[in-house]
RNA sequence: GCGCCAGUAGCUCAGGCGGAUAGAGCAAUUGCCUUCUAAGCAAUCGGUCGGGGGUUCGAGUCCUCCCUGGCGCGCCA
């Protein structure tokens, strides 16, 4: 059992003798520092007290009893104002390895989401031009999250939803049609505001190339049309090839179109109108975004008669909420932040708990090369592209790097650094833990030695302070798959492995394994890294990443 | 002007619900390869947690006011 769940029950057990709860301030909890002990908890300090009596007091009571009902409990301390430090008996740390080689790959597997319905939306990058390094940021924290999700008890789908109607994709279609002409020799300027990225050119080449001069007898709007299609399939096969690539897939492809086609923004327009919850105003149909604690009020439909972006977006959720998910997890570039009022506002409208929708902003990365920032815009087409950069560094370089930040802080993502397999770098870091490892197996191997069934006797000669600061690692996986899932946040796992590798090391270099004389000790401390290849292995999983068994 | 996010070691960043002496990596200095992968380990150096006030047994964490940076504030997409 698990150090803290234990603690807990035995806490939870002690109050209720007493007649309470167990407080919810409670903490249970590894101390930072090692001299207090294997877990510390601050009860005495936030339990209910009557007259007189202080936290230190109330402590050795708990104390008193706790030792003589525990057997796992080596000793208990009390401490500063009132902490109480637990210390456990070898024997309690070395069943967390035996724990985690008999469940595996389901070790650290917890049911946090009780198999709630989550979908998560990502990437959902407008048409228009290749995935940047930006984008690959948000691919990879959604590919994680949904995978620490349907580690946790989640019943996950993933969506990539696809603005394929709408001024940018007529923007994009006049793009491609100008280059079109002027590959054909028509003297024509290139418009402002258009893409003027070399793919355009690629399109427009491939189109010449395939049709001719065919497309310059037709009239205008159908050649538009054509250019529009075309070069909306030809970048949503590169962003699908380059998401692949990245190891992304989604299970679904949502597409505005059929929703503005399909009469389905209307329906929720007409519905919220019947509701009371747009008006007309000015010529233009107003959602009262500000019942819902927005700022200011939004338009849906302008005067001019062209839904706007909202408009579609509202329609777009109420076909999520309609398909019964209890949670939306929308990824979004943080530059569209102020948009989350106005859009959980909406959510409200529709009669959904606001909290249903957890937006996870992903921000800016700024690409770094010798030194100097490196400028993206799409619509300049001047922009490292995440194909580019992934064939630069590689896709688990890439991977760990966007996953080793909170995802709402800005990234430097400096190329040099990513490219050194050094320190720098802390994806080589984890790796090389799971490759050492490996190597040592098939060393063993070599030698002859038999590898025997996980048992407590072999497990009690694991007893110094480096086996016993990898069990209580071990002990912490599971803790960390709970946080980053209820926090949506995959960062905690890569900073978890980092530790974890970082303790793998040490053993490796201070112990070494295969040279000893004890062939028990040798086989117990091959069982230990066993399972602690197995949590790399599951970790670098979850975020994406290969765990190699030779580097 | 209003709002959101950020400000922690020279650099890049972690720090669930307020907990004990604020952590990691890099950089710098110094040790460790006749032995399992040195893509490693150990040690040293490095801090007014942006600043002031407040809340309390206790604040990097909560409240408030400033300062700095990024982003957003449209009948744009």
């Amino acid at each position: 059992m698990k150090a803290k769940n234990y603690i807990s029950e035995k806490l939870t057990a002690l109050m209720a003798a007493r007649g309470f709860d167990l407080p919810a301030k409670t903490t249970i909890e590894a101390p930072k520092s090692a001299q207090h002990g294997d877990m510390a908890t601050n009860i005495a300090m936030v339990m209910p007290k009557e007259k007189g009596q202080n936290p230190r007091a109330l402590a050795e009571g708990i104390k008193a009893e706790l030792l003589a009902q525990c057997p796992e409990i080596e000793s208990i301390d009390i401490a500063g104002p009132g902490f109480i430090n637990f210390t456990f008996r070898p024997s309690f740390w070395q069943e967390v390895a035996l724990n985690a080689l008999d469940r595996g790959a389901d070790f650290g597997r917890i049911d946090v989401g009780k198999g709630r319905k989550v979908q998560v939306e990502y990437v959902s990058a407008n048409p228009t031009g290749p995935l940047h390094i930006g984008h690959g940021r948000g691919a990879a924290v959604g590919d994680s999250l949904t995978r620490i999700l349907r580690f946790t008890g989640h019943e996950v789908e993933t969506e990539y939803y696809l603005n394929d109607a709408g001024r940018q994709m007529r923007l994009l279609g006049l793009a491609v049609w100008v280059r079109y002409q002027q590959a054909c020799g028509v003297e024509i300027e290139f418009p402002e505001d258009c893409y003027r990225g070399d793919y355009i050119k690629d399109i427009s080449a491939a189109l010449l190339a395939e049709k001719g001069r065919a497309l310059l007898d037709l009239p205008e709007e159908e050649a538009l049309d054509l250019c529009y299609e075309r070069g909306m399939k030809d970048i949503l096969d590169g962003i699908k090839k380059d998401l692949i690539d990245f190891r992304v897939e989604h299970q679904h492809w949502f597409s505005e179109k059929s929703l503005v086609d399909g009469g389905q923004v209307e329906a929720t327009l007409n519905r919220l109108l019947a509701e009371g919850r747009a008006y007309e105003k000015d010529g233009a149909l107003w959602f009262r975004s500000t019942d819902h604690g927005d700022d200011k009020d939004r338009v849906l439909r302008k005067s001019d008669g062209l839904l706007t972006y909202f408009a579609s977006d509202i329609a777009y959720h109420d076909n999520k909420i309609a398909r019964g998910f209890d949670m939306m997890v929308d990824i979004w570039g943080a530059d569209h932040h102020g948009y989350v009022p106005r859009m959980k506002a909406a959510i409200e409208a529709m009669g959904k708990d606001r909290e249903a929708l957890q937006v996870i902003l992903v921000q800016l990365v700024n690409l770094i090369q010798g030194g100097e920032q490196i400028a993206m815009s799409t619509r300049a087409g001047k922009f490292e592209t995440l194909a580019d950069v992934c064939a630069e560094v590689g896709v688990d370089a890439a991977r760990f790097i966007f996953l080793s930040r909170k995802s709402d802080s800005h990234l430097d993502f400096d190329l040099d650094v990513v490219k050194q397999q050094s320190m720098d770098n802390p994806v080589y870091y984890v790796q090389y833990a799971h490759a050492r490892i490996c190597s040592l197996m098939r060393k063993a191997e070599e030698q002859g030695v038999e590898l025997p069934e996980p048992s407590a006797g072999l497990m009690a000669m694991l007893t110094t302070p480096e086996d016993k600061a990898l069990f209580t690692c071990l002990d912490a996986f599971e803790d960390t798959m709970e946080l980053a899932a209820r926090t949506l946040s995959p960062h905690h796992v890569s900073y978890y492995l980092m530790e974890l590798a970082g303790l793998l090391h040490r053993y490796y270099t201070v112990h070494h394994i295969l040279s000893g004389e004890d062939q028990d000790l040798l086989r117990a401390r091959i069982l230990l890294f066993r399972a602690v290849a197995g949590v790399v292995r599951t970790g670098l999983d979850l975020l994406g990443v290969h765990a190699p068994e030779r580097m």
